[in-house]
RNA sequence: GCCGAAGUGGCGGAACGGCAUACGCGGUGGUCUCAAAAACCACUGAAGGUAAACUUCUUGUGGGUUCAAAUCCCACCUUCGGCACCA
């Protein structure tokens, strides 16, 4: 009988899916598993191999979890709120639900034909108003407990489209689509105050296992620094408050720097007697786009304030402020004190606009860059801190300005508040309404969801506004609260929302009274094992760990922290190591790949292409190296003739094989796994296999190549189903060779092999390894005088003449 | 500039203090065939040597530690990701 991938995996997907076999069981008894992939967003281009290699990995510990015993969640669902949907609808004038409902079947297809042994019974759809109810509903606590909020923030606006752009839209500071300039533009817009739990996010990556890249990453984007603020004050009257890492440099600030967007400028306009000059950069400083900021980053630009001074409240120095943007106004104070002997941008700027440098830490040459070593310096220059380390110089600073009352020690982190609006059609609308006489009211929960109107177009309007704001008959509405006219939000959420949260509803997504149940929560949370890309480390990895926490401090969660553990898979590259493109044309369609080789190939080789947390390149050739294996063992089990319950020529290898497959797939080898796999293969090939042999191998191979497994195992006679038994369990004691082979140094180079039995002493090793003929005849002359034994590997002999 | 990852045969990659190049692809020779494809068997890092025995060299570069280094340490070069005036 030939080996047609085709007939054999449809045969047996329609009877997994008849027995119910990926069903998530509801017993309690046993112990659980979530094992999480991030669900797709479902474009109209479908599934490719950058999602088959992390789905294929994680069906991988899915499948072996079941057959370890345990019960395993393995859910797929769909993040389908997003942009190129909507762009789409506008182009091809199609509702973006219909879009979004023919992409998801095209999807769901996709994963049916990779075998993927999802329980499809509890898929979510996050434009599903059954499931944004809830999110809407987390929204809703969010603005209760005030972590939701409406604050004038800059948006992208192209020129020529003339419409508000989302991040993703601008590339390289232009409009993505007409490549037109983009330019910031202000406008009122909500957002998610993450920056109250920055502390506690950074806190629980202690207790997850993240791998460190990941933990390092979300570290450096959380971006907590420690310091001191510091008060200024002026000959205007009012103090000036900076925030500085480095507070025993105070002797050094030779001048300070306001952003231009601070608000002390304005009320200090009538002592600036160049205000026209100032005004004049402000006005410079806010029409530059970021690119422009960004481009002319190393070149300072600035303007001092005439009129206004600043004291130094360490020495009494009258010292200059001038307005420069290299001072953000988002971070800190908005206002810095200047050292440029031991800050870089400080000494450019300095050196610049011809301001003292002055040396406060000894160990450089200030004049000719900014010392800026924090770990090896002795402080000088620095009245009551000379001679200090500069890290107890710190310590006795803030302790001298706390006692006076001039400042105190502060943290500041770089994470910002999370915009969360968006003015588009395709998205959650915000479940509030705007009364003139309440304010920002909440919808009451029993109108959610919340649903999105028909609109006849979804083109993002001239004003700015959210395709929504034309639906008038929608917009008017009565405040919850007075009964008065009001009006509702027009903007929608972002695409994070839906997936901050989706891996909650997976525990119980039909619920119609909570978002799950405590029950469904307490039993499946948190998540065992999370798998995703590198690029949702910042976003959509910290944006989930955040609503968690909130839902966790309201009660609704059980645990601080969604998942458990996380791992990341790298990027499938096209052949050459380039970034996979419809550009480049070299874009492989999974589906093609099974049609010509089977679905259970493509698992194989998809595993088999590289290390799986590293970026691999897709070799097309090499695919039917995985081909050829699987047809090896087709061919092995149709001529078996042994009944044996196992050939003595392979148990040991069989052994370890388990042994290295078991714990190669916990730490993501699968291609060594597989590797190992086709090694004991050939040897069973060359000293024949018993059915006993075969039935442990179908087993192992089981859940990377279900479809031909469940084949064989049934044209092998063998009842129920493959994917259905316990996972093989290795003998330590099978593991170990009887005869080891040893290898043989001189004086650290390799002179050849004995064989010995294993654990053979030591004596009777230098014996054996010194009768063999090669050996000899490289000591002749000499005398040994150590030998170095690595038991059942290696001997060195040193030897002298 | 800062943070992170990585440089190994003709190619994808294994090994991560102990026989470098597992496994797969490709290549060469053979079996089968009228022939080809497929399949199967053998060989396949480089140089010297007689296609043997054997010897030497080889994991980006240069040093070091060690009986022993692709692996650990120091310096440098290159590539790829992320952040980027965060005081």
């Amino acid at each position: 009988m030939k080996y047609e991938h085709e007939s054999i995996e449809k045969k047996w997907q329609d009877a997994w899916a008849a027995q119910g076999v990926y069903r998530t069981p509801e017993d309690p008894t046993k112990p659980k598993y979530y094992a999480l992939v991030e669900f797709p967003y479902p474009s109209g281009h479908g599934l490719h191999v950058g999602h088959a290699r992390p789905y294929t990995a994680m069906d991988v510990v899915a499948r072996k979890r079941r057959m370890q015993g345990y019960n395993v969640l393995f859910p797929i669902g769909w993040d389908a709120f997003g942009l190129p949907t909507e762009n789409y609808a506008i182009a091809n004038h199609i509702h973006p639900a219909k879009v979004t409902h023919d992409n998801i079947a095209f999807f769901r297809d996709q994963t049916k034909l990779l075998g993927y042994s999802f329980d499809y019974s509890r898929e979510v759809d996050t434009t599903d108003p059954a499931f944004y109810k809830w999110t809407q509903w987390i929204f809703l606590r969010l603005f209760e407990h005030g972590l939701a909020y409406k604050a004038q923030m800059p948006v992208n606006w192209c020129t020529s489209c003339k419409c508000v752009l989302a991040n993703e839209e601008v590339v390289d500071g232009v409009c993505e689509r007409c490549g037109s300039s983009v330019v910031r533009r202000e406008k009122s817009q909500w957002m998610l105050r993450i920056t109250a739990y920055a502390q506690r996010l950074l806190d629980g990556l202690d207790e997850v296992d993240f791998p460190d890249r990941v933990k390092v990453q979300q570290r450096n984007w959380i971006g907590r620094s420690t310091g001191a603020e510091v008060d200024f004050r002026t000959t205007t009257g009012d103090t000036l408050c900076v925030f500085t890492t480095r507070p025993d440099t105070l002797f050094g600030a030779t001048y300070m720097v306001m952003s231009p967007e601070h608000p002390n400028l304005g009320r200090w306009r009538e002592r600036i007697t160049n205000w026209a000059e100032v005004k004049a950069y402000q006005d410079l400083s806010a029409q530059k786009s970021d690119i422009e900021r960004s481009e002319m980053q190393r070149d300072k630009t600035g303007v001092e304030l005439k009129g206004v001074r600043a004291i130094n409240p360490v020495n009494d120095a009258e010292i200059p402020i001038y307005v420069s943007d290299y001072v953000l106004m988002n971070y800190g104070t908005g206002a810095i004190m200047a050292v440029p002997g031991h800050d870089t941008r400080d000494w450019e700027f300095a050196t610049k606009f011809g301001l003292p440098i002055v040396e406060v830490v000894a160990g450089g040459n200030v004049q000719e860059q900014a010392f800026t070593d924090v770990q090896n310096g002795v402080m000088v220059n620095s009245g009551f801190l000379s001679g200090m380390q500069t890290s107890d110089a710190i310590v006795a600073m803030i302790a001298w300005l706390e006692e006076k009352g001039l400042g105190h020690a502060s943290i500041n982190f770089k994470l910002r508040d999370w915009v969360f609006s968006r003015q588009r059609y395709w998205g959650e609308p915000i479940p509030i309404v705007h009364c003139p006489k309440c304010g920002y009211v909440p919808l009451p929960e029993s109108e959610l969801p919340l649903k999105l109107p028909n609109v006849e177009s979804y083109e993002p309007t001239d004003t700015g506004e959210s395709p929504l704001a034309k639906m008038r008959d929608w917009v008017e509405t009565s405040c919850p609260r007075c009964g008065g006219p009001a009006e509702r939000e027009t903007d929608t959420m972002p695409q994070w929302a839906g997936s901050s949260w989706y891996f909650l509803r997976y525990t119980d997504p039909y619920n119609d009274a909570a978002l799950a149940s405590p029950e469904a929560l307490a039993y499946w949370t948190p998540v065992d094992w999370y798998n995703g890309g590198m690029e949702h480390t910042t976003l959509h990895l910290l944006y989930s760990r955040f609503w968690n926490l909130f839902l966790y401090d309201i009660g609704v969660v059980p645990t601080s922290e969604p998942y458990r553990k996380r791992t990341s898979h790298g990027m499938i590259l096209g052949e050459g190591g380039e970034k996979m493109s419809k550009s480049r044309g070299n874009v492989v369609n999974p589906n093609d790949i099974v049609s010509e080789y089977g679905a259970d190939t493509m698992r194989l080789y998809i595993l088999f292409l590289g290390d799986f947390e590293k970026a691999a390149s897709w070799q097309q050739n090499d695919v039917k190296g995985c081909r050829r294996f699987l047809e090896r063992l087709w061919t092995l089990c149709e001529n078996l003739n042994d009944d044996a319950a196992y050939s003595p020529a392979n148990i040991t290898l069989i052994h370890k094989t388990i042994k290295k497959v078991t714990e190669d797939i916990e730490n993501l080898k699968f291609n060594t796994a597989i590797a190992a796999m086709m090694t004991l293969l050939n040897e069973m090939t060359s000293n024949g296999a018993s059915k006993g042999d075969l039935k442990t191998f179908l087993t192992l191979l089981a859940p990377f190549a279900p479809h031909s497994c469940e084949e064989l195992w049934h044209q092998l006679g063998f009842e129920s189903f493959v994917v259905c038994q316990s996972w093989p369990a290795y003998d330590p004691a099978l593991c170990i060779d009887q005869e080891v082979e040893i290898a043989v140094q001189i004086n650290g180079k390799f002179r050849g092999t004995v064989w010995v039995p294993a654990d053979c002493p030591d004596e009777e090793l230098v014996k054996a390894a010194t009768a063999e003929e090669r050996i000899q005849r490289n000591l002749e002359g000499m005398r040994i005088v150590k030998t170095i034994v690595v038991k059942n590997k290696l001997i060195n002999l040193l030897v002298k003449p």
